[in-house]
DNA sequence: GTCGATCCGTACGGTAGCGCACCAACCACG
DNA sequence: CGTGGTTGGTGCGCTACCGTACGGATCGAC
């Protein structure tokens, strides 16, 4: 049986100890290797996911082709919000942007439990409020900062969830995230290392 | 008494008779013009809104004080989506856009009859989740489009939520929600003129 | 009609970022 | 230890957009 206690996942170690007892049954601990996958977009959600380590980037897709980055979580939430809130899809893609691991279990036996616990989903509810928070910030710096601050927001966020000061990513996995050319993001980080905020090396920062 | 089939507001449509009427003894027609404020940020939200006609925006702003539109709604959805996400407050301004009218209603009243019916509750979770889809897709424009398509966008969500092929709104305003400067706004618009898509006087489009 | 305020058209120099392309450094793997 | 794929540095011309600014048009109030 699980303790709670050993969990690295926040929503999960800040449930009370019953509800935490509803969900334990049904966690599945699995590896979340890098480019995995959690969402495919506009199919049905079957898993839901609460990360232990690493990061998910929530990335929406133009009608283009184009990508970009809406938000991102690691162990500070969970994936698949969406069921939550009565859909069983999401029109975003979910994928491990850096391996780790994580809980899985499945979409009904989760809200099986949220249905049980009015403080469980009170929980939840309050994820999907930051959530939204973020993504909606998202769209503010999209719209009003240039390329340098996006990344700069990016690597802090990166670093709140790692809790690492030093994370493997490439200029063009940034690129996409930020929607922007593989070279401006080579040119934004030489400016954060001439302020000696960021050492890069190949693939890692 | 409030008659169901006479509300234009979606959300309020679409509900069943009884959770309609769960609502409707606390629902009061007001006014809502130009500029009237729905929502002050992180400050607790005392009012719901279910806007009957005019058009609200949901605007995040920047510590330096540069603000940009990350959503909008009108008669589709309803202000203040966060209280159902168990916070009383919100970090984005609300206000008036284009003026209209609604119904406006206590938090507390609004929450008592929420906790009352599941099927209430899962009504207005799953328009948390359109918005919430809203919010992410300005993300998206906002990173990878040009001031001409996020015009365009906005003229045409303005047009869904207000049934209307006209409305007034002045180049400035364009400017603030898109977060782009006032003169690229009359050009995008004098681009669109051009394809004859729309047609602008002035303070209407 | 006159005045002030708002709104819109236009212009000009400056710059962030783009698309593209090329090469060097580095790594994994045989 | 060579080879091929990945990653990062750099350069060039180009475009979208910015900041700023000025003047004309339109409107309401008196």
């Amino acid at each position: 049986m699980l303790d709670q206690a050993t969990v690295s996942n926040r929503l999960l170690s800040y449930l009370s100890p019953a509800d935490f007892a509803l969900l334990a049954p049904s966690l599945e601990l699995i590896d979340l290797d890098r480019d995995y996958v959690l969402v495919i977009p506009n199919r049905p959600i079957e898993h839901v996911f609460f990360i232990e380590s690493g990061m998910v980037s929530v990335v929406a897709e133009k009608a283009d082709g184009r990508c970009i980055e809406v938000g991102v979580y690691g162990r500070d939430g969970m994936g698949a919000t969406t069921v939550l809130l009565g859909s069983d899809r999401s029109p975003h893609h979910q994928y491990m942007q850096i391996g780790g691991t994580g809980f899985k279990l499945t979409t009904a036996d989760f809200l099986k439990a949220v249905d049980q616990s009015a403080s469980l989903r009170t929980m939840m509810l309050r994820y999907v409020h930051v959530f939204m928070t973020q993504t909606a910030q998202s769209a503010l710096v999209n719209g009003s900062s240039i390329i340098e601050e996006r990344l700069a927001r990016w690597v802090l966020m990166c670093q709140d969830r790692l809790e690492s000061m030093e994370f493997p990513i490439t200029h063009d996995f940034l690129s996409m995230m930020l929607g922007v050319r593989r070279s401006s993001v080579t040119d934004a980080i030489h400016l954060l290392e001439g302020d000696a905020l960021i050492k890069a090396t190949r693939g890692n920062i």
